[in-house]
DNA sequence: ACCTGAACACCGTTCAAGT
DNA sequence: ACCTGAACACCGTTCAAGT
C-alpha cells in the first residue's frame, strides 16, 4: 500500500490507541508500515505537524458525532469521549489546538458558536480534564467519578453564559 | 556543592525558566552539576519523579504568594503567573497534578477549600488553558489577552459555585 | 554512602544516493 | 516522485566497579 500522509495518520492512530504517546516514534511508525524511518519525512514535515494530522481527525471524529448545532454540553463529553479512544489524546489536541485552533476546535464548541472567550474556556477546562484522567489511568492513580466531575465542571462554565443576575 | 535532590531540582528549575522542557534532560542536568547523569540515579528515582518534585516545588511557591484563605480567583491568576516563570511549567504541574493531586495543588485552590469538584475544575481549566498558552509563546501563535480571557473563564467558574437561581 | 564508566536500547532528522 | 542507507547528535536507565 502507497505511502501517503493519511495512512501514516491512520497507523499513528493505531499505535496511540493500543500502546500511547510513548511508542509513537518516527521509527516505530516505519518498522509498522515496512518503510525506512526516512521514507516518512517525504510525505510529513516532522513529527509534530503529524500530531497536527492526528488532532484533526479527531476533530473530524468529533464533528461527525456532533452536528455544529449540538448542545454544547453534549459535545464536550463527546470530545471527551473521543479523546478517550486514544491514549494521551488530550495531550496531543492540547498540542494542536494551541498551534491551530481553528483546524482542530470542534464545530459545536468553536468561537463561531460561542464566543472566543466562553469556547476557548470550555476547551481548555476539557483538554486539561482529559488530560489529568489519561494520566491517572496510566498510573492508575483513582479516577471514579470522572466523567461525572467534567459534566459537573463543564457544565458550571457553560451555564454561566445565560447572564447571571 | 554536594549533590541533593533539592539542588537537582533547583538546577532543573534554571534550565526549565531559561530553556523549557525540552532541554531538561537527565544528561543536559548532569553536565550542569559537573557529575555522570547516572550520578542523578542515586539521588532521585526516574526523570518523572524529579518532575513530581518540581511540582512540588511550584506549588510552594504559589502558597508563599497566596495563603490558604485567599480568594480563589486570585489564587488561580497567582498560579497562573508561577506556571509561566517556567516555560512548559503547565504541562509538567499537569502530570504531577495527576499523579499527586494533593501534593501539587495549592492550598487556596484545595479539595478542602472549594470542595473536590470545584477544585478538580478551577486547577484542570488552569493547567489546560496555561499550557496551551504557553505553547503558543513558543510557536508564536498570537495569545493576546490571554490573562483576560482566562480571568474571565475562571470567574465563571468560581463564581458558579454560590448557587444559581 | 556516593559516584564513575561503560553499556543497552532507544530517539528525531538530514541528506546523498538509488530507482 | 518516492524511497533507502548511513550518519549525526542526541535520549533514559542500569549496573559493576571504584572510593
Amino acid at each position: 500500500m502507497a505511502l501517503t500522509a493519511e495512512s501514516i495518520t491512520t497507523t499513528a492512530l493505531s499505535i496511540l490507541s493500543q500502546y500511547g504517546l510513548g511508542d509513537l516514534s518516527m521509527r516505530r511508525l516505519a518498522r509498522e508500515l515496512d518503510v525506512q524511518p526516512s521514507a516518512l519525512y517525504w510525505h510529513v514535515k516532522d513529527k509534530q505537524s503529524l500530531l497536527i494530522l492526528i488532532s484533526r481527525s479527531l476533530k473530524a471524529e468529533v464533528d461527525a458525532l456532533c452536528p455544529a448545532t449540538a448542545d454544547p454540553l453534549a459535545a464536550a463529553m463527546s470530545l471527551r469521549e473521543v479523546l478517550l479512544k486514544y491514549r494521551d489524546g488530550a495531550e496531543i489536541v492540547l498540542l494542536g489546538y494551541s498551534i491551530a485552533p481553528t483546524d482542530v476546535a470542534p464545530q459545536a464548541l468553536g468561537a463561531d458558536r460561542l464566543g472566543a472567550e466562553l469556547s476557548h474556556g470550555i476547551l481548555t477546562l476539557t483538554l486539561g480534564a482529559v488530560a489529568v484522567e489519561q494520566n491517572r489511568m496510566i498510573f492508575d492513580v483513582d479516577a471514579a467519578e470522572a466523567a461525572e466531575n467534567f459534566a459537573a465542571n463543564a457544565a458550571r462554565l457553560l451555564r454561566s453564559s445565560r447572564r447571571l443576575p
